[in-house]
DNA sequence: CTTGAACCTCTAGTTGCTAGAGCTCCTATC
DNA sequence: GATAGGAGCTCTAGCAACTAGAGGTTCAAG
């Protein structure tokens, strides 16, 4: 049985986060010490694992909880869990295109700058209208 | 002098937004009609349009409080400007990496699953263990 | 047996808004 | 001029996914 600071240490997950993926139940309640301190098996360390590794993927933690409940019954089809990568997927090639799209703004509000007086300055002229942009660029980066 | 609404419809801001961007006073102080309510001259119209499109251009709001009070000092030199969209730009371009790594790990995962039982699942089992991924993908998405 | 690191709970802060309650005001129609 | 209802007002709370701090307890090394 692990500390929760020995759980931190081994899954690189912040004893604050443990604490806080407990309390909306992402993780089962610990054990105890009869001193009150959490305590934790190895199939906590996995759990938590798998909890990291799908945030670094940029799984919401609601996926998350999806994909743990999911994982909990091996017999089922794995259609819902192919379901929440897909629209995953889906969201980063979004988002890699509209940020490409404020990269190219971004570089041609840059170049076009000759780094004189702020009244000359192409970054703040381009900020204050949108007509020479390329993109649409709307909603959320 | 235009109501909050009219200001909403013309720069495509809500109203409770732009409530908001006077609180943290990225706006000044409206003035007020005799029953209190807001009233907006052209030149808000301007200074709204001006952090709307640097919000689409995906700059934090501390940016934009920079960026407009530069735009006040047309006498000034650009180079602050300059460095602020020089670190925007650099921002987006490693979030552009960041997410391509993201949208390779997805895609190598759903085209090995074969779509059978979750303990069969390769969606699951990339997520459990980040051993075959290719790349770190550390650090927020 | 003492010391200090690690643990506990609870609250509040972060970013950029959004939603709601409960009220007042303005304007259009009759 | 009365009235209906849309728009405005303030204030509080909520979202995601944590992070930081206060103030107190427990554990483990020496
Ligand atoms: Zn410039
Ligand atoms: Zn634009
Ligand atoms: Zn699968
Ligand atoms: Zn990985």
């Amino acid at each position: 049985m692990l500390s929760i600071g020995k759980l931190s240490a081994t899954t690189g997950v912040k004893v604050p986060t443990i604490r806080y993926y407990e309390e909306i139940g992402l993780l089962p309640e610990a054990e105890r010490s009869a001193g009150n301190q959490r305590l934790y098996a190895t199939k906590a360390q996995e759990r938590l694992a798998f909890i990291r590794h799908s945030r670094e993927l940029g799984f919401s933690l609601d996926d998350i909880r999806e994909l743990l409940s999911l994982s909990d019954r091996p017999d089922m089809s794995c259609a819902a869990a192919d379901v929440i990568a897909t629209r995953q997927l889906g969201f980063v090639k979004d988002r890699i295109t509209r940020l490409q799209a404020l990269q190219q703004e971004l570089e041609r509000m840059l170049t076009q700058c000759a780094q004189g007086t702020i009244s000359d300055c192409k970054v703040i002229e381009a900020l204050s209208n949108h007509e020479n942009c390329l993109h649409p660029h709307h909603g959320e980066v």
